[in-house]
DNA sequence: CTGTATCCTCTAAGATACTG
DNA sequence: CAGTATCTTAGAGGATACAG
């Protein structure tokens, strides 16, 4: 059979965006950039902390979102987990060599935010102004 | 009316989540993390480029989704967007010095990918191994 | 205390078709 | 060539209830 040019276009970008997705920049960032990654890794930064510490520190993620983030960490190499099996039980978190490794470029990236957020957030008022008046 | 813990909880939740999206580095994150941005940025690193050698580059972005991170970021005030008149219509995309600045890093967090992106794997392949396994 | 299972909602991303 | 409009879908994130 013969493929149109518009079907011949879409699996050329097929091929293209699963050669993407094995890209190591771009599983970074998806990895990264889920909601509460960062924040967990931040409150890591000085030491093990314990699931329940984590959640009081971060009251914003749910349970279930504080535990599958931190899966997701540990998963990754990025955190371990220790499990102290009393009663009642409990788990103490604490960032690896690697973890810690990261933790550069996320303060990389918070720096750069605070120091210019400003400027984007000046940028996008006066392009939503623009759109809006006389254009 | 009294709320019950789990009210209240909840409330405390939504209110942290708010101020959260107003975090300068959080905002980042969400910039920079959509599907397209980093690829753009990095198009656009030597100099300015046509909406069509764009598509050329990037073959895996539909022209919706190019149009719409362009877009973006014309509005963050990281790229400018030169519209010609001419028939048929051109428009040329590039770097602004905050765009510019941007890059510095993103080549940042792609060096850290590209060094360590094979350990976050094979601690991946460690994880799920000893999942399928005997645990 | 820590973690799982279920159900629900919302939106980023894509497919498609059309216009100046 | 560049851009817009509409429809669909997959998955992240969240609410809730339950379990070891």
């Amino acid at each position: 059979m013969t493929l149109t040019a518009d079907q011949k276009r879409q699996a050329a970008q097929t091929h293209y965006a699963e050669g993407l997705g094995l890209c190591p920049a771009r599983q970074l960032l998806e990895a990264i950039s889920s909601k509460w990654v960062t924040l967990v890794m931040l409150d890591l930064a000085d030491g093990a902390l314990r699931h329940s510490e984590l959640r009081r520190r971060i009251p914003g993620a749910s349970q279930k979102m504080l535990t599958s983030t931190l899966r997701s960490l540990e998963r990754d190499g990025l955190v371990t987990r220790l499990l102290t099996l009393s009663v009642p039980v409990r788990t103490d978190y604490e960032l690896t060599p690697l973890g810690h490794s990261l933790l550069g470029v996320i303060h990389g990236m918070k720096e750069w935010a605070d120091d210019n957020m400003d400027q984007v957030e000046e940028a996008r008022g006066d392009y939503d102004s623009r759109r809006s008046s006389a254009g």
